[in-house]
DNA sequence: AATTTATATTTGTATGTACAAATGTTACTT
DNA sequence: AAGTAACATTTGTACATACAAATATAAATT
């Protein structure tokens, strides 16, 4: 559907507002979909966001400023969303004896094993919607969102 | 720059979580970006667009539930959003004579006073962004996320 | 007319976001 | 070595999101 329709807005609009109501409401509907897949696990997208991040280290420990680094939102509250992974034993967290300033995050055995049954799950939402558009739209859609964002 | 840098992924992704990433992340972009213009007025992304969907009724009076169906996240909560904005004297709220469920929100002189002094920067904001596009690439843009998001 | 169902909104709770200030540790400067 | 600056993380506060339950009113059913 095409976003003025969705809207219900009664007055044409700027090619310019149309992308960024656009990107702002597929966002919505990614992201409302995926908290449907996570929502059985008790998990937030966030909270799977820093799992992922997590596996990523291959068995390094990533302090909070990495894990930060590699997050989409770089505003989230790292600290508090390792507590909750920490309550719920998916992650481990201790002093950095090198730099105490520093806490390295590990993610458990238990923590690898949620992201191991989440894995299909993921790839079959990435390709909910990505299937409707072939293959070179998809390259066009990266290209163009990369373009678009510059500063 | 392209996603994969920002993320620092060390491992290839797929195209279709490519997609995914360039969405959410271009969201973000977008999204920070426009809270610094509403800083100043003291104002939230979410209680600047309540006001917009109020002025859009060109006088009349929006229900609640109008103004949820107009709103880009379907979830927000939209009492409370309008109890700010009503903290402000942006908007007056009275209980609808003919079917007492119902609220009557409208927006104030002050509220559209507001808007208007908005209104140039929230214009520069879309093009800062769209300007990167020829318009025939912006075009293409919507059009792809259109059919990008259809389940 | 009383009961049930549907509609519109509000409230409560947990989580997440945005930002500033506070805390603790290390590195740098004099 | 003491003081200052820089770095890494935590904490506090206000706002927003997600979702379920509660409340109030209107419409439909019996």
């Amino acid at each position: 559907m095409k976003i003025e329709e969705i809207l219900k807005s009664s007055v044409p609009m700027d090619n310019s507002k149309k992308i960024i109501l656009n990107v702002l409401y597929t966002q919505n509907v990614i992201i409302e979909n995926f908290n449907e897949i996570l929502k059985p696990y008790e998990i937030s997208g966030e909270q799977y966001n820093v799992l992922r991040i997590l596996r990523g280290q291959k068995g390094n420990p990533a302090n909070m400023c990495v894990i930060q680094d590699r997050m989409l939102a770089k505003t989230s509250n790292t600290t508090r969303l390792v507590d909750k992974l920490l309550l719920k034993e998916y992650v481990t967290r201790k002093v950095c004896p090198e730099n105490r300033r520093k806490i390295e995050v590990l993610i458990t055995q238990k923590g690898i094993d949620l992201l191991s049954t989440l894995d299909p799950k993921v790839s079959a939402h990435e390709e909910l919607f990505s299937k409707n558009l072939t293959a070179n739209e998809g390259l066009q859609l990266n290209q163009l969102l990369e373009k678009y964002r510059n500063q």
